[in-house]
RNA sequence: GGGUCGGUACCAAAGUGGUCAAAUGGAUCUGGCUGUAGACCAGAUGGACUUGCGCCUUCGGGGGUUCAAAUCCCUCCCGGCCCA
């Protein structure tokens, strides 16, 4: 159940998103553990980390279908209960799986895709696997989290308006039949806790977003993602896809923008209201040593009227930091920050290869990126 | 003192007459990362600029041979090892 509390004057809406594990305040920001894991952090330490932030939201966390089903595989997954508490995701948190679909598209050279699903050749170790719409769900079930994505398919950017076309009619076919599986297994279910969202296609065509977008509208999904964007096209032309998707997703389901991305972006798509992001940017970014960090002068990353993200990059390991003993960042509360790490110290730790490093770093920028959501919420509910 | 092996760019180390500003590592620097095959990838690392299959300066120092030398010869300096 969603329900929207209130529009902002800027079009960024602010709402709560119920689960079985708790309410989630958008709009919101999801940490990625593909494979059961945010890379450098445990469970617990992520929790914690969301809820230090924002103790009146619930934490969540999204993984991957497609990863978790190659490694650890079903069969133990059923054995831990679910993945939530095989990785001690504590029980007070939520979870989102992606379906597998992005795999079609970031694997594209180890499948092939037909009407039925997609045939995978493992990238772990060659071997061969297919994936339906309907067992991309039953993944979903067994890995258990709050929220099911479609199994959706999408081309890359640029692409030919025939393939557009075509992502569209086939992402509807699968939806059909994601939402059939799920229909049945509520019912076998009793309660119905697990929510199923639908994906928008149509890259940048705008009678096909909505015609996508209607599409999967009567199919009556929990919420609505789009998808299919970010992958090589400008930021204009995505906000221009949003511009054009959100007017046919009714407004009392959250909307779901997939794999988005810089704050700014995140902030354009706030206000172009979308409420849930995921990204792997913080993390990933982190790992390699670039480091969103508050514009100096600023205590907020937001400004007050939602007009624009105030913040900068630091590429750590560079040769200026080497004598450096500030914090990665004087307005963070993080505790790579609080704790007095330096960025001399962070940057030795890069330079010699110390994990170390990437752990304090993806510490900093998951606290940046959620503290940015939690600032847009603020802004929108305050004024 | 004798013998022997060696001294190449930030470091290590190839190259042993022309296709060498010099392979390859390491190190360093600069970029890029958007529903995570990536703690990764790409580029740069003698100098200047009009950014060129071009120019200048380099392969311990000096001097030769040659059309041409990091590569051959002479000599000096320095280092490792062995013998005295």
């Amino acid at each position: 159940m969603f329900r929207l509390i209130r529009t902002h004057s800027s079009g960024a809406r602010y709402g709560e998103l119920q689960t079985v594990h708790g309410t989630l305040r958008t709009p919101f920001f999801m940490p990625i553990a593909t494979k059961g894991a945010v890379k450098t952090l445990s469970a617990p330490e992520l929790f914690s980390l969301e809820r230090d932030i924002d103790n009146e939201t619930t934490p969540i966390v999204l993984s991957n279908t497609y990863h978790l089903y190659l490694k650890p595989g079903l069969a133990l997954l059923r054995q831990a209960g679910g993945v939530a508490p095989f990785m001690h995701w504590p029980a007070g948190g939520a979870m989102l799986t992606d379906s597998g679909g992005f795999q079609i598209f970031s694997l594209s050279h180890l499948r092939t895709i037909t009407e039925e699903g997609v045939n995978f050749r493992s990238h772990i170790d060659g071997s061969m696997h297919h994936i339906s719409p309907e067992f991309s769900m039953e993944i979903q079930s067994v890995i258990g989290a709050d929220i099911w994505m479609a199994f959706d398919y999408f081309p890359g950017y640029p692409a030919a308006p025939e393939d557009v076309e075509h992502s569209v009619q086939l992402t509807t076919r699968w939806a059909k039949r994601c939402r059939a599986w799920v229909d049945s297994y509520r019912e076998g279910q009793g309660a119905t806790t697990q929510k199923l969202f639908g994906i928008v296609q149509g890259s940048t065509i705008a009678k096909l977003r909505e015609q996508s977008a209607k599409e999967l509208v009567a199919l009556d999904f929990d919420g609505y993602a789009i998808g299919g964007l970010a992958v090589g096209e400008p930021a204009e032309e995505m906000y221009r896809v949003l511009e054009s998707t959100v007017p046919h997703i009714p407004s009392d389901r959250p909307r779901y923008l997939m794999g988005v991305g810089f704050p700014e972006q995140i902030l354009e798509a706030v206000k172009r209201g979308v409420d849930m992001f995921d990204c792997v940017l913080p993390t990933r970014n982190a790992r390699h040593g670039s480091l969103f960090v508050h514009r100096i002068g600023h205590e907020s990353i937001v400004a007050n009227d939602l007009s624009e993200v105030q913040y900068e990059r630091i590429n750590i390991k560079s040769d200026k930091y080497s004598k450096d003993f500030n914090p990665i960042d004087r307005a963070c509360l993080c505790s790579t920050c609080t704790s007095g790490f330096s960025r001399a110290y962070i940057r030795h730790l890069f330079s010699v290869n110390e994990p170390l490093a990437a752990r304090l770093a993806t510490i900093h920028n998951l606290t940046f990126y959620l503290q940015l959501m939690k600032e847009i919420r603020d802004t929108i509910t305050h004024i």
